[in-house]
DNA sequence: ATAACAGTTGAACAATTATTCAACAAAAGG
DNA sequence: CCTTTTGTTGAATAATTGTTCAACTGTTAT
């Protein structure tokens, strides 16, 4: 039994319970957000969209985005921890690529929302 | 013409170029991730998940989240400069909907990425 | 060895953001 | 009309986040 701390009651009980009933739980909610957040900024998506086409190694991805070595390989730090991307070392230099296909159709679905709005 | 603002030189040109020309500009990722950063916190993402199965009002979500209706309203006008979410007045209670199944997959495609992980 | 270059890391700073609180608007009912 | 309730809004606060700078690792070449 969960108390509600919130500042009102519930107006329609069945519907409520209802989503209880089909929610997941919160980790995985906190799981899926930190996920999503990956393609919630301008220059980790734009990482990820030229990523999905061929790979890239820091230097380049750099130049590309016109910011330092330093922030995109913070940025691929991360995307390496949410598992959006895996890279390999060559000599001095390391190549990054996208993880999955999962990446790209999110990316997809994704352009395909903002090019429908008006 | 566009000067490279970065900390190094270009190391694979051709890779560059080509990754130049497969690029959407500026604005579009921007659009995209400001997209994108909606499913990007655990409140959010929660609201449109139990959205996504049925309607549900303001004060139901509050309770249902345990937040105040002040947040869940908030977030809700997020999601709805994002046109992710629908909603329609009936009396004094405003019920809030999916906008439409884009939402859905994105959502089903996050979840099956998050479940893959180790 | 030493120098040069690719990449990573941590601290610091600025900017963005999520929540709460308080005040307000709009509808319903006594 | 006055009260209650749903919902929205703006300001304030706390927390998170993205970038830069500087220092450091590791590899290559002289």
């Amino acid at each position: 039994m969960e108390k509600l701390t919130c500042d009102c009651e519930v107006i329609h009980e069945d519907a409520v319970r209802k989503a209880q009933q089909t929610m997941a739980s919160k980790e995985e909610y906190l799981q899926l957000a930190s996920l999503m957040k990956m393609f919630g900024d301008g220059t980790r998506v734009q990482i990820l969209h030229v990523l999905a086409d061929q790979e890239m190694c820091v230097c380049d991805l750099a130049a590309l985005l016109g910011v330092t070595k330093s922030a995109v390989s913070h940025q691929l730090k991360a995307l390496r921890l949410a598992h959006l991307v895996r890279f390999r070392r060559e000599g001095q230099i390391v190549y990054y690529a996208i993880a999955d296909e999962h990446v790209q159709s999110i990316l997809e679905l994704g352009f395909t929302h903002v090019r429908e709005e008006e």
